[in-house]
DNA sequence: AATATAAATGAATGTTCATTCACTTATAAA
DNA sequence: TTTATAAGTGAATGAACATTCATTTATATT
């Protein structure tokens, strides 16, 4: 019995993403990706059923890693302020470690693929981000608010910033980071929106 | 000589963009488009160069009405408050109005296609934008800040809610339409951040 | 009414696509 | 060392793709 090569499916996933990013879902073919992962077409079928079963595959793997990563050191008892920007500056360090990761999550979640993917956000994740909420209006934190709009002030200045900089550097060819006093800076004015 | 049949050409391009929004831009091949829009597919190449073409031209279209639509009544003298939230009044009803074209044209920028397009944003859009940021600093209704802090947190979360609801109409088949006082709710917040 | 012209067409064209298959190769277990 | 088994392959398959082309059709101009 031969053994899976555990290298050679990191570098057929890590590849499809990166020509999806480059190149959009139309410019990951299974032959092109064959060629740049170096294996057979057939090969890949030996690690995914078909084309949409490694499109799944891979974007549930960026979901889970995202979840982990987004929510390392944090608990819904942290006081409000402490606990978004432990969020903010754990999805930063994830973008910043895996952007082309990041941008095929960000491509997945607003293509209509999204609809034939049977992929729920991880119920550990959803659960403590509702809890976080609670806990923040209870102790009179922030005022009740519904959790979309929550979401949206508390996220979105954060995600925006975050397109922007991805985008200059799709354009440069290289990445600007974002500096983390940048951040907190704009992260000081968010905070205002909650007061 | 016989006429353009422009009721043919508003045709293809709606049914275009209805179906890259429901299935992608691999969902929207050349010959599926003909059959939607009842032509044969030697027509679209009348109207087209070829699909780069179109698609270039549904985003050109968009982004032109959508620069139009969000500066309705909309001058840089405006204090910041007003002319904020006119121009997401603005936003909002185009959304609401074409919610296709909106998600065709997000689509579009998000992909890599964007590259290959040599669209710009339009010129009198982004002076406008730039002189509205300007005034309100120099009047001290806001403290100085980059471009691209000030686009995060002024439209980051108008940009946010509006996601929530389209993927809402997505999954449900129809569209849940953002309340105004939701949203006059949330803007009163966002202001908050700016002082 | 005749004519010139561009719109509009359906049936090709050659290419690329996802997927399969008969076959070879490597290696864990015996 | 042998053997069973699953990894891995290159070439093939049929379907779908973007685009073209020889014709036909509608109409504005004469």
């Amino acid at each position: 019995m031969r053994n899976k090569d555990e290298h050679k499916e990191r570098l057929i996933r890590d590849k499809a993403m990166e020509m999806i990013v480059k190149e959009g879902f139309d410019g990951m073919s299974m032959q092109k990706l064959a060629k740049a992962a170096n294996v057979s077409p057939a090969t890949i079928y030996i690690y995914f059923k078909n084309r949409e079963d490694l499109l799944n595959h891979l974007y549930n793997e960026v979901q889970a890693t995202f979840s982990e990563v987004a929510l390392k050191g944090f608990s819904p008892a942290l006081n409000f302020e402490t606990g978004l920007w432990l969020q903010w500056q754990n999805r930063l360090r994830f973008i910043n470690a895996f952007p082309y990761q990041y941008q095929f999550y960000e491509q997945f979640r607003n293509s209509p693929l999204i609809n034939h993917s049977d992929v729920q956000l991880i119920m550990d994740f959803k659960a403590n981000m509702k809890q976080f909420l609670t806990n923040a209006v209870e102790r009179g934190e922030i005022k009740k608010m519904e959790p979309e709009i929550f979401w949206s002030l508390a996220y979105g200045p954060f995600y925006a910033l975050v397109k922007f900089h991805l985008q200059e550097k799709t354009m440069l060819g290289r990445h600007f980071k974002i500096s983390p006093s940048k951040l907190k800076s704009m992260f000081n004015q968010v905070i205002k929106s909650f007061q």
